[in-house]
DNA sequence: GTATTTAAGCTTGCATGGAAGATGGCGCGC
DNA sequence: GCGCGCCATCTTCCATGCAAGCTTAAATAC
């Protein structure tokens, strides 16, 4: 949303294909973007704008306004003639995204089941097309599947509600808990119970029930919340 | 929470005066963003950079990225080798901007309720402060100033929710729905509505009463927006 | 008069150089 | 041996130059 660049499930982009690309910030932004998506920035590490470019084969302009377009987007700082830092996450940290995704996958919620009938049911079939996907990885022990099709669902519904402010801030607060969600992913225990709040979003979403949509969609949010960050707590987990 | 800057009210701030400014980058953040938000930049304008920058006493450099962070924050558009464009509002944003409002402040004012006793307690007396405030601007007349002490309520009750980024977000969509919150405030018509609401919510929050605090805030920010957007479709405005 | 082509003038994209600031190590004084 | 100050080096910040793309308008062909 931030660009062209319009991939539909923003969990699963990365390479971008098909793509004229024109702009060497825009190279840079995307390069640097996938660096710390997958850890090959780990945070904590403080690059050299010079270094980045030399390795991307471009001036330090183009890097430069990327770290700026990287920073308001809450991935790295940059330090005034020190480097580029890459943000490490906190537990509180957790806890912000937390109520950000909390209210704004709510408010999602109540929007799709408040479609005209026929886009509310094409709604509610594409969440449950996704939640089977989790189901399947789930029985077959596929946990990068489970994650990427549980990803596919959560964006799935922030792409019902037609909201493109909604998008973006969402998209935004996920690339900064994507490294976390990676990590956590083996830590947890109970990937049916998300399949079964999943399937209660998709059915208020049918029926049109607006209130229980919300409270669906909230509430799954809620456990999954208060399921992660004891358990970040406890493995001293003081930053990811 | 994006740069130094930390105006309690960001309604209010503006010049932001005893600061220590290092970086021109920052100076043409501000001016540009200033602009904007008085529109001195009116939407629709199609500035360059150079003339902005000869404006502002510096090279392109610092507009140039500026113009990428204020384009981040979803004020303008630089349009490749054409300038830079101050963006215009349609009646459609503000109901992607009100589902924004709606869902972070609920979220907010649900957090707030849920504060121990005694912050919970000085929040519901920050806030009835300003309501009082609005009341009493209300009561003389005094628009403007109604208008003010509104948005201090609001910042308030973001700002006791103590999560860094609701308060960017936040923050960044008032940043664009600024020039039409001021363009329709002389359209209003029930402002003593609002000041009941805002009583409400404390109430809530001072109750600890978590689920009329979401509810409360929901509300209010649901009349506001049915109230506005008819209005503004009323009155033809296709951009502000 | 109209349509087509061409060229000029605008714009930003990107590279690069000089300057200023921060940091770490080295040497000197004690 | 220990602490303090200085300098070398590394970093970004900002200005500027050059190139390339888009728009517009003029000039030419018909």
């Amino acid at each position: 949303m931030a660009r062209a660049r319009s991939s539909e499930d923003p969990e699963t982009q990365g390479a971008a294909a098909g793509e004229k690309r024109i702009s060497l910030v825009d190279d840079a932004y995307a390069a640097m973007r996938a660096a710390i998506r997958d850890a090959s920035f780990a945070p904590g590490y403080q690059a050299s704008e010079q270094e980045i470019a030399l390795r991307l084969g471009m001036s330090r302009t183009p890097v430069h306004e990327a770290a700026i377009r990287l920073q308001e987007d809450g991935l790295v700082r940059v330090l005034p003639r020190k480097g580029i830092l890459i943000l490490a996450l906190a537990p509180d940290d957790m806890r912000e995204i937390y109520d950000v995704v909390i209210a704004m996958e709510g408010r999602a919620a109540e929007l799709v089941a408040a479609l005209p009938d026929e886009a509310r049911l094409a709604a509610a079939q594409t969440l449950d097309a996704h939640t089977d996907a989790m189901a399947a990885a789930h029985a077959r022990g596929d946990l990068p599947g489970w994650g990427s099709a549980d990803a596919a669902f959560h964006a799935a519904l922030i792409a019902q509600a037609r909201n493109g402010r909604m998008s973006r801030i969402v998209q935004a607060i996920n690339d900064q808990s994507h490294r976390a969600r990676m990590l956590t992913l083996n830590l947890r225990r109970t990937l049916d119970a998300s399949i079964g709040e999943h399937r209660r979003i998709a059915v208020a979403i049918r029926a049109g029930a607006i209130e229980d949509a919300l409270e669906a969609a909230r509430q799954h949010r809620i456990r999954a919340r208060d399921e992660l960050l004891p358990l970040l707590n406890s493995y001293g987990l003081k930053h990811l």
